[in-house]
This record gives structure tokens, sequence and C-alpha cells, in this order.
DNA sequence: TTGTTAATTAACCTTTTGGTGTAATATACG
DNA sequence: CGTATATTACACCAAAAGGTTAATTAACAA
């Protein structure tokens, strides 16, 4: 996954991931702490790709003290990839007032269309 | 890729489907319209699995004139992928603070720490 | 030194993704 | 009918994603 944005969409194209991030977002965390609610799902090396995966894509960033690494949330990307989505957010927001209008008028009207 | 959320993050982490979005943000298309400018860098076959791609995230939605398949934006799953975000702003935003504050201090104060 | 805890690396496997080329389908047009 | 156009389906392939187990590194503690 070539450019920032495409990586931090793919970053939080996984549950996996987006919860790591929810935790992060309370506060700082070390790794076995971000692993514990995963275990019975997956091992610890997997977790570590799933951090490799947001420090990859810059959403967290990993610190050392003695044997942990406290990760911290870097909101940074997430707001990138939030100023992408309003710079179409009016537009999109007119395709749904459409589909509002169309759903209204298909509801309401003679029923007919559904393949 | 099981959730809805994770499908359209994912349908969302490609640049190609970004830009066909971005055209579809600007009203209604065929394929042949979305696919013109990727010509050069991929085949028909491929644009159709973009598509395919979105159409399953519930990103677009096809219809049919004779034979053209008129797409068309449904921004409704980009609205939840804004509110995932959204609800985690604000923690986001205290860490870019936090990030703000401590490159201040960096910066202006008392020389140590400098690693 | 020996052991323990935290985390990563390496080698491997399976599934998904993103592409290809070559048909196949569907619809309009003479 | 036969042909052109628009789009999709199929079979295939290479690379990336996501997982595993087993071994390794790093820091502390006895």
């Amino acid at each position: 996954m070539r450019d920032p944005l495409s990586r931090t969409f793919a970053a939080l194209a996984d549950p996996t991931r987006r919860a790591m991030l929810a935790r992060l977002s309370e506060g700082e965390a070390n790794v076995s702490d971000l692993a514990e609610p995963f275990l019975k799902d997956m091992t610890l090396p997997a977790v570590t790709k799933h951090l490799k995966v947001l420090e990859n894509a810059g959403l967290i960033t990993k610190g050392r003290k003695a044997q942990w690494r406290p990760c911290q949330l870097n909101g940074e990307p997430l707001r990138e990839a939030v100023d992408w989505m309003e710079q179409h957010r009016i537009a999109w927001e007119a395709q749904l007032d459409r589909l509002g209008a169309y759903l209204k008028a298909k509801t309401k009207g003679t029923r007919h269309g559904r393949k």
C-alpha cells in the first residue's frame, strides 16, 4: 500500500486495530496491555504485527521504558483521513438527499421496481 | 473483511477507488466513464473489480440503462466511517494537543532530554 | 550468573487482493 | 439476423495480509 492515505485507511480496515486505537485514545498502553483483550483470538506475534501496521501508518508511536513499549496514539493521519472525507462530504450529502428523496418516492408510490 | 465498517475502510484504502468515488461525487457515471482515467494503468476487468469492491462496501450502487451501468455514490457508509472517527476525535485531539505541548516544551525549553 | 518478563524476529502457511487475458452476456442498431 | 458496444464472468497468477510456532533479543531481578 503505497501512499500514506491508503496506508491509513488500510490500517483502519480491521476491527482489532480499530479496537486498539480506541483503547489508545484512552491513554498510553504497553503492547501486552493492548494485546490482552485479543489473546483469546490470536497470539502475541499477531498483535505485534497489527501494531506494526498501525505504526507504519503513523497512527501510533512506540516508546521504550525498560522492557516495555508504551504505545501512544498519533491522531495526525486520522485527521488527514477525515480531511479527505470532508472534502467530498458536501457531494455525498447531496447524494444522501437524493437517495432520501428516491426512497421516499418509492415508499410512497406505486409498487414496482424491486428486482 | 467481515464487518461493514472494515469493508468501507478497505474500499477506501486504494487511490484508484478513492478517485472513482471523487469522480462519482460530481455525479452519476457509467463504468466506462469511470474507467477512462485508469485505462493506461489497468484493464477494464480490473476496473470492474474495483467497482465491485465499492459496491460490496455499499459505497456505490449500479443501475441499468440499456447496456450501461450508471453508477452512483451512496454516502451512507462514508457517514458511518466518519462517525467512527468522530467518536474518537476528542481523544485524538487531546493527543495532538499533548504532542503539540510536548514539541513546544521541547523547542522552547530548558535544554535537556534530547535523546 | 541464572531466570523471568516483554516484545520482536524468522520461517512458514493459507487466504485475500489486484491484476491479467480470454470468453461470455446483454442491449442497441442496420 | 448479424454486428458493434458496454460490461461482466472465468481461470489463472503474483504479491500482500493475517495468522501460526519456535527462537531471539532486551531489560530487569535474584
